[in-house]
DNA sequence: GACCAGGTATTGC
DNA sequence: GCAATACATGGT
Protein backbone atom coordinates (compact mmCIF):
# COMPACT_ATOMS: atom_id res chain seq x y z
CA UNK A 1 0.00 0.00 0.00
CA UNK A 2 2.45 2.30 1.23
CA UNK A 3 5.62 1.12 -0.40
CA UNK A 4 5.65 2.04 -4.28
CA UNK A 5 8.92 1.19 -5.31
CA UNK A 6 9.45 -2.82 -5.90
CA UNK A 7 11.86 -4.99 -6.59
CA UNK A 8 13.33 -4.14 -10.27
CA UNK A 9 12.05 -0.84 -10.28
CA UNK A 10 8.59 0.69 -10.09
CA UNK A 11 5.10 -0.16 -10.33
CA UNK A 12 3.78 3.20 -10.81
CA UNK A 13 6.25 5.44 -12.26
CA UNK A 14 4.20 8.13 -13.87
CA UNK A 15 2.08 8.30 -9.83
CA UNK A 16 5.69 8.73 -8.14
CA UNK A 17 6.48 11.50 -11.20
CA UNK A 18 3.59 13.45 -9.65
CA UNK A 19 4.63 13.25 -6.43
CA UNK A 20 7.78 14.81 -6.63
CA UNK A 21 8.07 18.64 -7.38
CA UNK A 22 12.10 19.40 -7.34
CA UNK A 23 10.82 23.35 -6.91
CA UNK A 24 8.32 22.48 -4.02
CA UNK A 25 10.56 19.93 -2.25
CA UNK A 26 13.57 21.63 -2.26
CA UNK A 27 12.49 25.09 -1.62
CA UNK A 28 9.37 24.68 1.32
CA UNK A 29 12.24 25.36 4.02
CA UNK A 30 12.98 21.95 5.13
CA UNK A 31 16.40 21.68 3.07
CA UNK A 32 18.62 24.82 2.45
CA UNK A 33 21.34 23.89 0.32
CA UNK A 34 19.70 23.69 -2.77
CA UNK A 35 19.71 26.55 -5.67
CA UNK A 36 18.11 26.26 -8.97
CA UNK A 37 19.77 27.27 -12.02
CA UNK A 38 17.87 27.77 -15.38
CA UNK A 39 16.17 24.48 -15.60
CA UNK A 40 18.42 23.19 -13.13
CA UNK A 41 18.31 22.37 -9.21
CA UNK A 42 21.78 21.59 -7.78
CA UNK A 43 22.76 20.94 -3.98
CA UNK A 44 25.28 19.34 -1.78
CA UNK A 45 24.36 17.45 0.82
CA UNK A 46 25.75 15.85 3.89
CA UNK A 47 28.57 16.41 6.03
CA UNK A 48 32.34 16.80 4.46
CA UNK A 49 34.41 14.66 2.33
CA UNK A 50 31.23 12.41 2.34
CA UNK A 51 28.95 14.55 1.02
CA UNK A 52 27.38 14.39 -2.16
CA UNK A 53 26.38 15.94 -5.18
CA UNK A 54 23.06 16.43 -7.62
CA UNK A 55 22.24 18.72 -10.80
CA UNK A 56 18.83 17.54 -11.94
CA UNK A 57 16.01 18.91 -13.58
CA UNK A 58 12.66 18.25 -13.30
CA UNK A 59 11.46 16.37 -16.71
CA UNK A 60 14.59 14.18 -16.57
CA UNK A 61 15.08 12.44 -12.77
CA UNK A 62 16.84 9.43 -14.07
CA UNK A 63 19.58 10.41 -11.60
CA UNK A 64 17.52 9.91 -8.54
CA UNK A 65 15.56 6.94 -10.06
CA UNK A 66 18.51 5.20 -10.65
CA UNK A 67 21.03 6.25 -7.39
CA UNK A 68 20.23 4.22 -4.17
CA UNK A 69 21.11 7.18 -2.37
CA UNK A 70 18.92 9.51 -3.97
CA UNK A 71 16.64 7.36 -4.34
CA UNK A 72 16.33 7.31 -0.58
CA UNK A 73 16.94 10.93 -0.08
CA UNK A 74 14.08 11.79 -1.84
CA UNK A 75 12.16 8.81 -0.11
CA UNK A 76 10.70 7.56 -3.63
CA UNK A 77 9.60 4.02 -1.52
CA UNK A 78 7.04 6.25 0.27
CA UNK A 79 3.35 6.70 -1.61
CA UNK A 80 2.88 9.94 -1.17
CA UNK A 81 -0.46 9.45 -3.25
CA UNK A 82 -1.91 7.16 -1.21
CA UNK A 83 -0.99 9.63 1.57
CA UNK A 84 -2.65 12.32 0.33
CA UNK A 85 -5.64 10.61 -0.13
CA UNK A 86 -5.96 9.87 3.62
CA UNK A 87 -5.24 13.12 4.54
CA UNK A 88 -7.81 14.72 2.14
CA UNK A 89 -10.36 13.04 3.77
CA UNK A 90 -9.67 14.82 7.05
CA UNK A 91 -11.32 18.21 6.15
CA UNK A 92 -11.22 20.85 2.94
CA UNK A 93 -8.71 22.38 3.83
CA UNK A 94 -6.48 19.86 4.45
CA UNK A 95 -7.37 18.26 1.04
CA UNK A 96 -6.54 21.87 -0.80
CA UNK A 97 -3.37 21.90 1.03
CA UNK A 98 -2.55 18.27 -0.60
CA UNK A 99 -3.24 19.55 -4.15
CA UNK A 100 -1.87 22.83 -3.73
CA UNK A 101 1.24 21.35 -2.34
CA UNK A 102 1.08 17.82 -3.82
CA UNK A 103 4.54 17.55 -5.29
CA UNK A 104 6.28 17.91 -1.70
CA UNK A 105 8.15 14.89 -0.32
CA UNK A 106 10.04 14.81 3.37
CA UNK A 107 13.29 14.39 2.62
CA UNK A 108 15.65 12.08 4.22
CA UNK A 109 19.13 14.08 5.08
CA UNK A 110 21.67 13.83 6.95
CA UNK A 111 21.18 14.05 10.96
CA UNK A 112 23.67 16.68 12.15
CA UNK A 113 23.24 19.08 8.94
CA UNK A 114 19.74 18.85 10.13
CA UNK A 115 19.78 19.60 13.82
CA UNK A 116 22.17 22.47 12.79
CA UNK A 117 20.26 23.94 10.20
CA UNK A 118 17.14 23.88 12.33
CA UNK A 119 18.86 25.86 15.44
CA UNK A 120 19.62 28.45 12.68
CA UNK A 121 16.33 28.60 11.86
CA UNK A 122 15.09 30.00 14.72
CA UNK A 123 14.00 33.73 14.44
CA UNK A 124 15.13 33.86 11.57
CA UNK A 125 14.04 33.76 7.60
CA UNK A 126 14.51 30.87 5.03
CA UNK A 127 16.57 33.07 2.62
CA UNK A 128 19.08 34.21 5.59
CA UNK A 129 19.39 30.25 7.16
CA UNK A 130 20.21 29.72 3.76
CA UNK A 131 22.79 32.20 3.70
CA UNK A 132 24.32 31.11 6.28
CA UNK A 133 24.43 27.62 5.81
CA UNK A 134 26.08 28.00 2.83
CA UNK A 135 28.95 29.93 4.46
CA UNK A 136 29.53 27.64 7.14
CA UNK A 137 29.88 25.18 4.40
CA UNK A 138 32.05 26.54 2.01
CA UNK A 139 34.21 27.78 4.90
CA UNK A 140 34.85 25.06 6.93
CA UNK A 141 33.02 22.05 5.29
CA UNK A 142 35.39 20.45 3.39
CA UNK A 143 33.05 20.44 0.32
CA UNK A 144 29.65 19.15 2.95
CA UNK A 145 28.72 20.70 5.76
CA UNK A 146 30.85 20.92 8.49
CA UNK A 147 31.41 18.39 10.67
CA UNK A 148 30.58 18.60 14.38
CA UNK A 149 34.02 18.22 15.26
CA UNK A 150 35.01 20.89 13.09
CA UNK A 151 32.50 23.33 14.24
CA UNK A 152 33.32 22.44 18.25
CA UNK A 153 36.93 23.91 16.71
CA UNK A 154 35.85 27.49 15.70
CA UNK A 155 35.90 30.17 18.54
CA UNK A 156 32.48 31.94 19.21
CA UNK A 157 34.00 35.44 16.81
CA UNK A 158 34.25 32.71 14.10
CA UNK A 159 30.89 31.63 13.86
CA UNK A 160 29.69 35.01 14.64
CA UNK A 161 31.32 36.15 11.36
CA UNK A 162 29.17 33.65 9.10
CA UNK A 163 26.16 35.77 10.73
CA UNK A 164 24.71 33.10 13.52
CA UNK A 165 24.60 36.37 15.88
CA UNK A 166 23.08 34.99 19.30
CA UNK A 167 23.05 31.35 18.34
CA UNK A 168 26.89 30.95 17.34
CA UNK A 169 26.47 29.80 21.28
CA UNK A 170 23.54 27.26 20.64
CA UNK A 171 25.94 25.78 17.07
CA UNK A 172 28.73 25.99 19.80
CA UNK A 173 27.07 23.86 22.50
CA UNK A 174 25.68 20.94 20.05
CA UNK A 175 28.92 20.79 18.36
CA UNK A 176 30.55 19.94 21.76
CA UNK A 177 27.66 17.29 22.79
CA UNK A 178 28.41 15.29 19.40
CA UNK A 179 31.70 15.73 19.14
CA UNK A 180 32.20 14.15 22.06
CA UNK A 181 29.35 11.48 22.28
CA UNK A 182 27.52 12.90 25.03
CA UNK A 183 24.57 12.96 22.44
CA UNK A 184 24.56 10.48 19.90
CA UNK A 185 22.62 10.89 17.14
CA UNK A 186 22.57 7.86 15.38
CA UNK A 187 21.07 6.72 18.85
CA UNK A 188 17.87 8.52 18.51
CA UNK A 189 16.53 6.74 16.04
CA UNK A 190 16.09 3.97 18.39
CA UNK A 191 14.06 6.33 20.62
CA UNK A 192 10.03 6.91 20.80
CA UNK A 193 9.19 10.38 20.21
CA UNK A 194 9.40 11.97 23.34
CA UNK A 195 12.79 10.14 24.28
CA UNK A 196 14.24 11.63 21.25
CA UNK A 197 13.04 14.98 21.80
CA UNK A 198 13.70 15.05 25.10
CA UNK A 199 17.69 14.22 24.34
CA UNK A 200 17.81 16.62 21.18
CA UNK A 201 16.53 18.96 23.98
CA UNK A 202 19.51 18.74 25.98
CA UNK A 203 21.08 21.08 23.90
CA UNK A 204 21.49 24.52 24.41
CA UNK A 205 19.24 26.20 22.01
CA UNK A 206 17.02 23.25 21.06
CA UNK A 207 13.40 23.72 22.09
CA UNK A 208 9.90 21.96 20.64
CA UNK A 209 9.96 22.91 17.26
CA UNK A 210 13.72 22.44 16.60
CA UNK A 211 13.45 19.28 18.15
CA UNK A 212 10.49 18.78 15.78
CA UNK A 213 11.79 19.72 12.96
CA UNK A 214 15.37 17.39 13.14
CA UNK A 215 12.96 14.50 13.81
CA UNK A 216 10.94 15.37 11.15
CA UNK A 217 13.21 16.18 8.37
CA UNK A 218 16.61 14.42 9.76
CA UNK A 219 15.22 11.35 11.65
CA UNK A 220 12.37 10.37 8.63
CA UNK A 221 9.83 10.63 11.65
CA UNK A 222 6.33 11.25 9.79
CA UNK A 223 4.20 11.80 13.14
CA UNK A 224 6.53 15.27 14.21
CA UNK A 225 4.33 18.14 13.59
CA UNK A 226 6.49 21.36 14.20
CA UNK A 227 4.89 23.82 15.99
CA UNK A 228 5.85 27.41 14.08
CA UNK A 229 4.34 30.59 13.23
CA UNK A 230 2.59 29.57 10.26
CA UNK A 231 0.90 26.63 11.81
CA UNK A 232 -0.06 28.33 14.58
CA UNK A 233 -1.66 30.54 12.10
CA UNK A 234 -3.25 27.71 10.26
CA UNK A 235 -4.33 25.90 13.73
CA UNK A 236 -5.96 28.87 15.21
CA UNK A 237 -7.84 29.55 11.80
CA UNK A 238 -9.04 26.40 10.61
CA UNK A 239 -8.52 23.46 13.58
CA UNK A 240 -9.31 25.35 16.17
CA UNK A 241 -9.02 23.27 19.26
CA UNK A 242 -6.95 20.69 17.60
CA UNK A 243 -3.82 19.73 18.33
CA UNK A 244 -0.97 17.02 15.96
CA UNK A 245 -2.92 14.01 17.02
CA UNK A 246 -5.78 14.81 14.82
CA UNK A 247 -4.00 14.65 11.90
CA UNK A 248 -2.57 10.80 12.31
CA UNK A 249 0.89 9.15 11.87
CA UNK A 250 1.60 11.11 9.04
CA UNK A 251 1.14 14.70 10.59
CA UNK A 252 4.56 15.32 9.49
CA UNK A 253 3.48 15.37 6.07
CA UNK A 254 0.28 17.47 6.37
CA UNK A 255 2.02 19.77 8.39
CA UNK A 256 4.65 20.69 5.28
CA UNK A 257 1.47 20.45 3.24
CA UNK A 258 -0.55 23.26 5.22
CA UNK A 259 2.48 24.72 5.86
CA UNK A 260 3.68 25.37 2.01
CA UNK A 261 0.00 26.17 1.27
CA UNK A 262 0.04 28.88 4.30
CA UNK A 263 3.02 30.42 3.54
CA UNK A 264 2.90 31.04 -0.61
CA UNK A 265 -0.68 30.06 -1.41
CA UNK A 266 -1.86 33.76 -2.69
CA UNK A 267 -5.65 32.93 -2.38
CA UNK A 268 -5.46 32.11 1.16
CA UNK A 269 -5.92 34.47 3.85
CA UNK A 270 -2.46 34.49 5.13
CA UNK A 271 -0.33 37.07 3.18
C1' DG B 1 13.32 53.39 11.97
C1' DA B 2 10.06 49.96 13.23
C1' DC B 3 8.88 45.39 12.26
C1' DC B 4 9.51 40.63 10.92
C1' DA B 5 11.76 36.06 10.26
C1' DG B 6 10.17 27.80 10.29
C1' DG B 7 12.13 30.06 18.62
C1' DT B 8 14.46 29.66 22.89
C1' DA B 9 16.30 31.00 27.42
C1' DT B 10 15.61 33.80 31.11
C1' DT B 11 13.06 36.31 34.33
C1' DG B 12 9.26 37.54 37.20
C1' DC B 13 4.85 36.61 38.90
C1' DG C 1 2.88 26.75 35.16
C1' DC C 2 2.38 31.00 32.05
C1' DA C 3 3.28 35.84 30.05
C1' DA C 4 6.80 39.12 28.84
C1' DT C 5 11.32 40.19 27.01
C1' DA C 6 16.03 39.98 24.94
C1' DC C 7 18.53 38.07 21.43
C1' DA C 8 22.07 39.17 16.04
C1' DT C 9 21.32 40.06 11.57
C1' DG C 10 19.48 41.50 7.18
C1' DG C 11 15.48 42.55 4.39
C1' DT C 12 11.23 45.42 3.62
Amino acid sequence: MIKEKVEGGFNKPSSFENNLSLSQTLDCGQAFRWQQQDDYWKGTVGIGSDSKTLEVKQDNLSEIINSDFWSNYFDLELDYGEIKNELSKISPIMKKACEYASGIRILNQDYWETLCSFIISQNNNIKRIKGIVERLSVNYGNGGFPSADTLAGLDDDVLRKMGLGFRSKYIHDASEKVASGEIQLYELKKLNIKEAKDELMRINGVGPKVADCTLLFGFHRLECFPMDVWIKRVMETFFPGKDSSFFGPFAGVAQQYLFHYARTCSECSFN
